[in-house]
DNA sequence: CCTACCGATCGGTAGG
DNA sequence: CCTACCGATCGGTAGG
C-alpha cells in the first residue's frame, strides 16, 4: 500500500519489462493470446471437433504438446475463447449503449435498437470477429458446467435489448411479443455469420439498416399517426 | 402406358412383396432409412465430427463395420441425410404453398407467407425433424462437390420465398430490401433450431404469429389507410 | 450384414 | 516450451 512496492519486485501483477510468471497466469512470453487466436480461427472454419490440438499449436508456431502448458485441455481451450469472445462483445455493447445515450435526446428505442444491432454486427463481423461465432457454433461442444458458466454472460448480453424492445413494443413499433421477438431478431442477425462476405454486397450498416427496417415498424400507435388509426371502424 | 404393366413384373420400380435389391438401391431389408435417421439424430446432437460411425452402427442395431455396406463414407451418409432432408424440405414447402393458393380469396401475400413460415417451423421442430437442422449446422463438414450438389435444392427452397416478399415489400409492408430481408428472416427462422423446445414456452403456430407478426408492417402505403399517410408535411 | 483387423491419428503426459 | 511417447479411438476394408 506504500511506496515501497515501487522498489521492492513482490508487485503482484503486470510488472513491466519481461513479464513474469504468477500462479494465476504463467504466460511465458504470453503467447497465450496467440493460442487463443489460433484456436478461434479454426474453430470457426472447421468446427471443435473437426480441429485437433496439433492444428492450433502448429497455426500458432509451437509443437504438438505446448498448448497443454498454456491449457489443461482442449475442452479448456475451447472454453477460453468463448469467455474471451463474450467479453470482447459485452465490452462492444456497453460502448454502443453508452453513445446512444450520451446524446439524450436523439436517444429514442429505435436508436437504441440500431446501435444494438450495429453493434452485435461488428461483434459477429468485425475485425477478431472468431471468438463469437465460435461461441454461437459450438455451444454444444461445451461441457455442462462450461456451459452453465458462459450462461451468465449470454443472459446479460441478451437482456441489453429488453429496453429498447420493450418500449418499442409499448408504442406499438414492435408488434410481436418481446421475449419472443428478442430470440427471432438475435437469430436473423447471429445467422449472418452463415452468409455475410465483408468483401462484397452490403456493409455492416446497409445490413443494421435493413435489420432494422424489417423489424422495427415507423408507424406506433403512440405516434401522431396514431390518430389517424384509432378511428376503426367499430368506434 | 397400358394395362400390360399390371401383368409383367418387369416394372421398373417398387416392386410389392419383398423389396428387390437394384444396382442404384441395394437395400437388403431396407435397413439404410433407419440409418439415416440414427445418424441424423446423432450427427443433430454431438455434431458430424464427434459422432463415430460405430455410435450410428449402434443406434441402428449393427455392428461397426456395417453402415460401410450401406453407405461408402462417413461423408456420403452425412451427405445422404441432408438430401433427404431437403426433398422432404421442399414437399412440405410445396403442399403448403398449393394449400394457401387454392383459397385464391384469401391466398394474399400476408397469408402465403405465414403458411411459408410454418410450413418451415415444421420441417425445423416437426416430427422427424433432424436432417434439415444437420444441414444447416454441419454445412462446413461437406466435401466441396456434395455443397455444390446441394446449393440447387436450397436455392429451389429460398426461392419459393420470393413472390410473397416482393409483393409485401412493393405494397409498404416488407420496408427491408427483399434479398436482406429473406436472408434475415430465414436466419430468424432456422436460428429457432437453439432454442425451441416443443415441450415448453410457445407453440409452432404461436411462433409463426409472432414471426409475422414481427416482419410484416400491416400498414403498408397500398393499404386504404395509406391515404392518411401519403399527405406528408411537405406535400 | 458380421468378424477381425489395419493404418493413421488424436488428446494428453513425463521429463527435461 | 520441446522431445518422445502412450493408450485409445476411428474410418474403412477383406473375406466370408
Amino acid at each position: 500500500m506504500t511506496d515501497a512496492a515501487i522498489a521492492t519486485p513482490i508487485e503482484p501483477k503486470r510488472a513491466r519489462g519481461r513479464p513474469r510468471k504468477t500462479v494465476d497466469e504463467r504466460d511465458d512470453g504470453n503467447r497465450r493470446p496467440e493460442l487463443l487466436k489460433a484456436a478461434a480461427l479454426l474453430f470457426r472454419r472447421q468446427g471443435f471437433a473437426a480441429t485437433t490440438t496439433r492444428d492450433i499449436a502448429a497455426a500458432a508456431g509451437m509443437q504438438s504438446g505446448s498448448p497443454f502448458y498454456h491449457f489443461k485441455s482442449k475442452h479448456a481451450l475451447l472454453y477460453a475463447v468463448m469467455e474471451e469472445g463474450m467479453h470482447s462483445a459485452l465490452a462492444r455493447q456497453a460502448a454502443a449503449i453508452e453513445v446512444s445515450a450520451r446524446d439524450s435526446k436523439a436517444n429514442t428505442p429505435q436508436v437504441q435498437l440500431r446501435c444494438l444491432v450495429r453493434a452485435h454486427f461488428d461483434v459477429l463481423h468485425g475485425p477478431g470477429s472468431d471468438f463469437i461465432p465460435v461461441m454461437l457454433y459450438e455451444h454444444r461442444s461445451l461441457l455442462v458446467r462450461q456451459r452453465t458458466a458462459l450462461a451468465q454472460l449470454q443472459v446479460q448480453y441478451e437482456s441489453a435489448w429488453s429496453p429498447a424492445l420493450e418500449a418499442l413494443h409499448a408504442s406499438g413499433q414492435l408488434r410481436a411479443p418481446v421475449k419472443l421477438a428478442r430470440l427471432l431478431i438475435l437469430g436473423a442477425l447471429s445467422w449472418s455469420v452463415q452468409w455475410f462476405d465483408r468483401k462484397k454486397g452490403a456493409s455492416l450498416d446497409e445490413l443494421a439498416d435493413a435489420a432494422c427496417a424489417l423489424f422495427v415498424n415507423p408507424c406506433g400507435t403512440d405516434q401522431e399517426l396514431r390518430s389517424n388509426f384509432a378511428r376503426s371502424p367499430t368506434d
